[in-house]
DNA sequence: ATACGGGCAGAGAGCGCTCTCAGAAACTGC
DNA sequence: GCAGTTTCTGAGAGCGCTCTCTGCCCGTAT
């Protein structure tokens, strides 16, 4: 019987009503129970087991200005959601998160400008209590945005676009792309090797123009030669790596810029006859499982802990929420973080 | 000025006062505006703007009892939205065409019991109008929850459950896996072949056991030694390719029931090897281009419109919400969609 | 001119919930 | 035993919106 209600769900009015008290009542049990005594929070407790009372999540957020639910927008799924098992384990870390804070996370993919307009409508329409950004590109709108409505926000990755440099309000999770470079490329260097070279990711990138600094960190007056721009795909990996092959033959190391690029540059290097790691040793960046574990030969990379990149950006933005309803602002201001990154020796380095 | 108006949002009480009407004619103007003269639409039009006024959907859907949105809930995301960048095109169909209907998309990522009951508090808690499941295995709580529930839902892939066997009510969106399996066989015969053999996908999901049943269609008496059950991943493909090997050595030609096990497959024989297609000839099964075309050699496959599933699956359940609202129930009623597939013919077959 | 019907606009009653505020009940101290 | 506290409960006012219902105004027919 009870299991199967189809229609009217009861309301807070009828567990009250069953459970003899009133609503104001009902809701504190509902709500946590603090500031009510035991025998009647019991009693509530029943009638809401009873019934099969769920709350209406439009009434109570009518009220409390608050949704439970936070927006991941992503610009150009195309081109991320996709070929991008980074960005899957990405989400899959930000849905575990949001779980554990009782949200919802609701997927927005941008693709055209109309999609800018759609989901800037829906950002202002209150419906969600903050947003996750995911935007590639220093021109995208949606920062601008999110910023106009004064919708909480916590982006995916170092913003690129301009304002944005040293604004400490703007907040983000990003990986050491920068430090993990460096390891990568002082461990070659360790390895004896004289010509190394990097095949970046697309420089309109923060994360491909911070990897590439870092690669200058160690190797300051590195030939301009070594240095073969990609674009994250196995295909465009492999490429750069042809490219660079025609470049600089002489080539003996090659810091690549994704573990997706390494493999196509393995690819590359193989049907051009070239062991790895003995003629040329690869660095990947990622440590995505389903590829550098399974590469030919295996791939020394830069790990990134990209699950909790996106549990930390939850936590980030649920903090700012917790002050902003607070009226706190207490404590010293929110700040992004940078989580670190570590290199995971293998076969190919 | 009126760009940064971050505290009170404008409601629609104000824009009834600046347009000098009252909130109900607001309200129609809001939503279509017919029945309201042209020039109090074009007054209230220009109020809505200069305050830049976004309704309420709380308000809204507390009084409509629609939300506006739609879940997507996937089971065993890890496997899932992860591995198979499948998912992750279906997604983007999903997304474009609620987009075009208007609605949202809430993620809920699903992965153990207690999962289960957050989902199944959450869909109960009427915070969407439908429901897309994708749910692999035969013994998953979902599908009973939402028909509990009485939540429209439209699965992912032909349900597996027992019960599901024959009964319309459950609406599904599957693409015509025996069919297809069928035309790749026949294509191997086509050429000859006489050792036909496949790599299945795991067979406690329906997509693999019809495509094995549309491999039986043609060749009814195959020896069993030539059926081999993989895991849908690359390197389950490679596992069953050596084990076929291994049984039957003498095999001329293989139906992959997916590229990216058609991959791991073309992996071993070239290490074994053998040639493809002069030795042993492959079909895959998905055409998905990352994967596919950039096979060594392309894959000769079996192409379904991925992203066309996940839209239709969204139309299919729009319009079951259309029906049910309009108490309509007219018409015959809504079935499950079954999208056709094809051969796409490559270097591999 | 009066009666009648149709098209439009406004008043107002909720939707289900939270939360303030005030009053009841239980406790303390003198 | 009574005033002064403290703890708990209930009444009721909205949150912003939709939608029915009533009434106005206009055109047309009588």
């Amino acid at each position: 019987m009870s299991d199967q209600i189809s229609g009217a769900r009861p309301t807070l009015e009828a567990v009250a009503e069953r459970a003899g008290v009133s609503r104001a009542t009902a809701s504190r049990v509902v709500n946590g129970g603090t500031g009510v005594r035991e025998a009647l929070v019991e009693k509530v407790r029943k009638a809401v087991e009873e019934l099969g009372y769920v709350p209406n999540q439009a009434a109570r957020s009518l009220v409390t200005r608050r949704t439970g639910a936070v927006a991941v927008v992503v610009a150009e799924p195309e081109s991320r959601v996709f070929a991008d098992p980074f960005f899957a384990q990405q989400l899959l870390g930000i849905s575990r998160e949001l779980a554990v804070h009782d949200s919802q996370l609701v997927l927005l993919l941008v693709e055209g400008t109309a999609d800018y307009d759609r989901v800037g409508r829906y950002l202002s329409g209150g419906h969600v209590d903050g947003a996750l950004v995911f935007s590639l590109h220093a021109e995208d709108p949606l920062p601008g945005i999110t910023r106009r409505i004064g919708l909480p926000t916590v982006f995916g990755g170092r913003p690129g676009w301009p304002a944005a440099e040293g604004d400490r309000s703007v907040l983000y999770v990003d990986s050491d792309n920068r430090g993990g470079a460096r390891e990568a490329v002082r461990h070659l260097v360790s390895l004896g090797r004289e010509r190394i070279a990097t095949v970046t990711g697309p420089l309109d990138q923060t994360a491909s123009v911070d990897r590439l600094d870092g690669y200058h960190d160690i190797l300051m007056d590195a030939d301009p030669r070594l240095v073969v721009e990609g674009d994250f795909s196995e295909a465009g990996g492999a490429r750069a790596m042809a490219q660079l092959l025609d470049r600089a033959p002489d080539v003996d190391a090659v810091f690549v810029a994704s573990d997706l690029m390494a493999c196509g540059a393995l690819r590359v290097l193989r049907e051009r006859g070239r062991r790895v790691p003995e003629d040329v040793a690869i660095v990947g960046f990622d440590d995505m499982a389903s590829v550098a574990e399974l590469a030919d030969p295996p791939l020394t990379t830069v790990r990134q802990e990209i699950e909790e990149m996106g549990r930390l950006m939850v936590r980030l933005l649920v903090r700012g929420l917790e002050r902003r309803s607070e009226e706190d602002s207490g404590g010293r201001p929110l700040s992004s973080l940078v989580t670190p990154t570590r290199l995971v020796r293998r076969a190919s380095a």
